[in-house]
Order: C-alpha cells, then structure tokens, then sequence
DNA sequence: AACCTTATTGATACATGGTATCAATAGCAA
DNA sequence: TTGCTATTGATACCATGTATCAATAAGGTT
C-alpha cells in the first residue's frame, strides 16, 4: 500500500505554527489519530484517550476534531459507517480507499482525479475548486484470503 | 446543464414494481425530490411536504428517504451543509456537481469516473466495487454573473 | 361492494451525535 | 512569579434520526 509514515511532532508543529497552545490532550489524540490504520470516530478517539489520560472530557475531543479538520491534518470519510469517522490526511496524497473487508484506509496518487478534474472543467464549463473522492471494496491482501 | 428530466411516474412505477403500496405520502413526496433542483433534507422534504398534505407525519418522510435511497431513486449529498440533503439520481449520469454558490447540482458524464477507476485498480491492486464522487465550485452560469 | 389481511402511517417517546455555556485550569509571555 | 486568556471538563442542551404502537388505508379476495 502506498502509505507513507505519519509524524506526529509534524502535526504538533502545525497546531504551534498556527498559533495554538500545546496541551497534553493534543498530544494525547494526536497520537491516537496519527496512528489509527482505521477510520475513527470522535467517540472512539475519546475512548482511547481516557485510557491514557482518563479525565479527557467528551467536547475536548469533538472540538479538536474540528481543529485537526479545519487544519486539514485529518479528513472526513464519508459512507463509512455514517459520515463520523476520521483518517489522517497525508500530503500530495488525496484519494482514498477503504476497504470493505478488514476496514484499513489506501491513499493513492491523485494525478488520475486531477486529471479528471481537469477534463471535467473544459467539459462542463464549471470552477471546480474543490472535490471528494472515495474509493470503496475490497484491498489486494484481502483478495488473496477470501 | 446535463440535466435530462425526471418523470415521477417512473418512480412510482419503480416502487410498485418492487411491491410497495402507492400511497398518497409517497406521491406527495416524490414530486417534491423530483422536481427540486436543489439538494434536500428530509426536514426540508418534511416542510414542503406538509403545504400540500397537512399532517404528513415526521418519521414518515425519514421512512420514504430511506426507502428512495435504498432504491437508488435519490440519492445523498455529502459535504454540502452536512450530509443529510439529497438529489434525484439520473441513470447512466453518476458524477456529481454542486455550484457553491447556486446551490444547484448538475449531474457529468461519468466515463472519466469509469476510467480514473479503471486505472486505479490495475494500479493499485485493489477491487473497486462502489465509489463516491462529488465535484464543488461555480458553475458556469454563477461565474458569468461574478 | 363489503371484507380481511397487513403494509403503511402519524404521534409520541426515545436514542444518538454533536454543540453552547461557563467556571476551573493551565500555557505562555512579560 | 504574575497576569492574561486560550483551553479544558462538566453539564445542560439541541438537532437529527429511530423505535414503538395503535390507527389507518391498500389492495387482493369473496
């Protein structure tokens, strides 16, 4: 799979950039969300967060949720289990697979979505300024063992 | 705009053939999804609704979504006010835009969604059985008028 | 046309997911 | 260390959607 390593200390870095405190509940789902291969909600991120830090209120986490979406550090999956659920966004990187099977999110190289865009807008006439691509079934390890 | 028309009565045909009964709710509420050019939220449905059938009841219209979506008559848009609105499906036209200004959705021709799928599994090695695209920007008709 | 069966409806109560409020806490700059 | 204020946690609240269940009405049968 095409998935490059996430950093943490990167994440913490862009929230110290865009002007934010740092906390300890920051660090706390940061961590969570950075190394989740699966899709989480914030109700699941506030379960593994009080197992380490037990006192973390329940609008903490949905407030950083927001913040870590606004600052585009994690995305929004749409269709998976509802709309909740959150992946760490990785750069250059927009398009997304999930598979139906064991659950792990693929991100794969965007050219063919920019070049369809592109098509799209000589086609139609539309400024296209933003898009969502999800990609769902089953991953090539889990063809193998069905 | 690649919009063709939408006949109601091919989704009541669509419901009776899969052996719903024809109600008065459902035609109320299917000419309310067909002829709107805007996405619609079962609130909204609800609303509109009730001008012409007083006491059309809530869970009622949640019911009908649910079962026009299940049968692929409307279908939902995710990033536009939420997640909750939804536009009639056009056969054969899978690809979706929605004007941010406007409002409206204008529905593309889908091979470039065909074919970005296409190159993606031979790519990556994943089987693709279902996807979500959703384009967001200006149409041509809002930029004229910028 | 009247009858029967049962899908569908509408009203209500309920559940879930997310947000507003606000006093207490804790970053961080001076 | 101090003071300011962003952030937090607890609570109450709201919005959206769902379960329940008696009443209604499709539509096949007689």
């Amino acid at each position: 799979m095409l998935r490059t390593t996430l950093n943490p200390e990167d994440w913490l870095a862009a929230l110290d950039e865009s002007g934010f405190r740092m906390t300890s509940v920051q660090e706390t789902l940061i961590d969570i969300f950075a190394h989740s291969e699966y899709p989480l909600s914030a109700e699941q991120a506030w379960d593994a967060a009080r197992q380490s830090r037990p006192k973390t209120g329940r609008a903490t986490v949905y407030r950083m949720v927001e913040k870590l979406e606004n600052l585009g550090l994690i995305r929004r999956v749409h269709g998976y289990q509802g709309c909740s659920r959150f992946v760490p966004t990785l750069p250059e990187l927009m398009m997304l697979f999930i598979c139906l099977d064991c659950g792990r999110a693929d991100y794969l190289d965007s050219q063919p979505l920019d070049d369809l865009i592109q098509h799209t807008e000589d086609a139609s006439g539309h400024h296209i300024t933003n898009s969502r691509l999800e990609l769902f079934g089953a991953c090539a390890d889990c063809q193998q063992t069905d």
